[in-house]
DNA sequence: GTGAAAGCGCTAACAA
DNA sequence: TTGTTAGCGCTTTCAC
């Protein structure tokens, strides 16, 4: 019988040891016998306009890409739109990574559950998610709103509205309790909630409906500084002198704060850090010590600046 | 001899026909046996920031993503900073990926020409790479500056710059030379050349450059959107009226055109159109048909605002 | 140490 | 049609 195996792992042994001669070991073969992958995904069940859009995530994928560097591991990016489909699914679970990284997750996606069941994965953000036991590196959004709204309400303001993300994200749900905790606590009638959608467009548009429906708004916390973007022109076109009439906090102290028409005081979240902290947390469970602690909670701070 | 293979692969065959219940073929193994992983890169050689930061980019994905919906392949980004490095390339070569899309490529790299002879490979741009006989999806990028700047020229502007690319891109090279010989067509003198790093920085800092030390500039073509995002505001502080004492055309036809303190007017190119050819043609190719056209040039059309 | 061989879970070719 | 089996190119174990 000739040459049962393959030529090249029988008679080339001394070349597969020499990577500088250009040899590049087959991975399906290594992964395959070896049960590892050496890559990791960063799924983003979002839309490319939202994923391209946000620097958040811009903020998220330098993190990572700056742990991974000092890793053997390669990062592929998943976009998804939304909930993942089939045939990201299958990638995943067939063994395609090793582990998963989700940002920007909706709680009522449960697509990412099975394989949360069967690959380690790291949440940046709360999930919401039931049954899988991953790992969570988040800000303390709660926290966060309570600064930003004591801001406002330390500034005088009474008629206090919110400009939320999608209540289908865990962190705008928190973000808008912290929001009318805070109010409670300081005696006062919460404004509206209107959601915004994260986004520019939407923050506009949450504008102009806040702007019809209680005019008498004089401090809004509008839970990213994207759909800041969209609202402070609104409040500008309708004549709002900002601060004066009506003060702003934003949160995220993205590039977009320091560029608004009147300069933001936002909320400041350390993206790369999370980033960072979730590649090293996947990795250090990779390596075995599945020990790391569940939930990592990093700080927020309130970056004033002039619009409140 | 015991169960000399899988159990799950002699016992379950039923199983395995049946994806409804949630059976997934492991991903090494089929592309062991198969030679193809169904899956193709997206490889990106610039930084996160520049990634993120540029919505060509995600035109792109989004047009690349659109075809792909309908194929059974799965999308993985890579962003290389600059040149992709050992790791990504032994991915690549490794056979983790059965063909790759290349955009923003920059002259001097040469790591990918290896890949380039490993897998088929599909460029969004002319790269300029040698030994690689891959395909091209571009735009005449010539021919859109020579659009752009007979637009200064008809509008009567007689001391016209350009802000560039950097000049280790063929796009960036290419408008430079439509933009000289559309002038010296026109009988005029080309002004200065100022790199401004298709970012909005760099085109800050080139609009600076450029009123020092050209303070009669009374057009310029700027060779990306992004960039005059930077340069417009410069042009404004520093007393130029647009499009009165300074006319410009811009190059992309981005959202930043349209928010633009003066409306942009600009050369489109259909950059979502671009991930949907490159995607087409890299299928295509993968199904047997190598015989593809190597090079596809789309349409660019000026677009007409305000600032010229 | 160095070398042979088993087996990872599939696909594809072939036999029944 | 259906069932069997030989690889795919690695890693790992085990014998030398």
């Amino acid at each position: 019988m000739a040459l049962p195996r393959s030529i090249q792992t029988r008679l080339l042994p001394c070349a597969r040891r020499s990577p500088s001669l250009g040899y590049v070991p087959n991975r399906a073969a290594r992964s395959l016998a070896s049960q590892q992958s050496h890559a990791i995904a960063l799924v983003v069940p979002e839309d490319t306009t939202r994923f391209f859009g946000d620097v958040y995530f811009a903020s998220i994928v330098a993190g990572i890409n700056d742990r991974l560097e000092q890793s053997d591991y390669v990062l592929t990016l998943m976009v998804a739109d939304h909930a993942p489909q089939g045939k990201m699914l299958r990638y995943l679970a067939g063994g395609a990574v090793d582990g998963v990284v989700v940002v920007s997750h909706h709680t009522f996606d449960t697509s990412l559950s099975r394989i949360g069941q069967m690959l380690p994965m790291v949440f940046g953000g709360r999930s919401g998610l039931q049954g899988v036991d991953g790992w969570v590196v988040d800000v303390d959004n709660v926290d966060g709103a309570v600064t930003a709204t004591q801001r406002l309400v330390d500034r005088g303001c009474t008629n206090i509205a919110t400009i939320s993300g999608p209540l289908s994200m865990q962190s705008a749900l928190d973000r808008v309790e912290g929001w009318r905790s805070t109010l409670q606590e300081a005696g006062l009638t919460p404004g509206p909630v209107i959601d915004g959608d994260y986004s520019v467009i939407g923050g506009a548009r949450a504008a102009r409906e806040l702007i019809e429906t209680y005019p008498e708004v004089d401090g809004v916390f509008v839970a990213s500084d994207l759909m800041t973007s969209g609202a402070m022109p609104v409040f500008l076109d309708r004549g709002y002198a900002i601060p004066d009439d009506v003060k702003i906090v934003g949160y995220d102290d993205s590039p977009a704060a320091k560029s608004c028409e009147v300069p933001l005081t936002t909320v400041r979240q350390p993206s790369v850090e999370m980033g960072r902290e979730m590649a090293d947390i996947l990795l250090d469970v990779l390596a075995g010590n599945s020990d790391r602690q569940r939930t990592t909670v990093l700080p927020t701070r309130l970056v004033e600046r002039e619009s409140a």
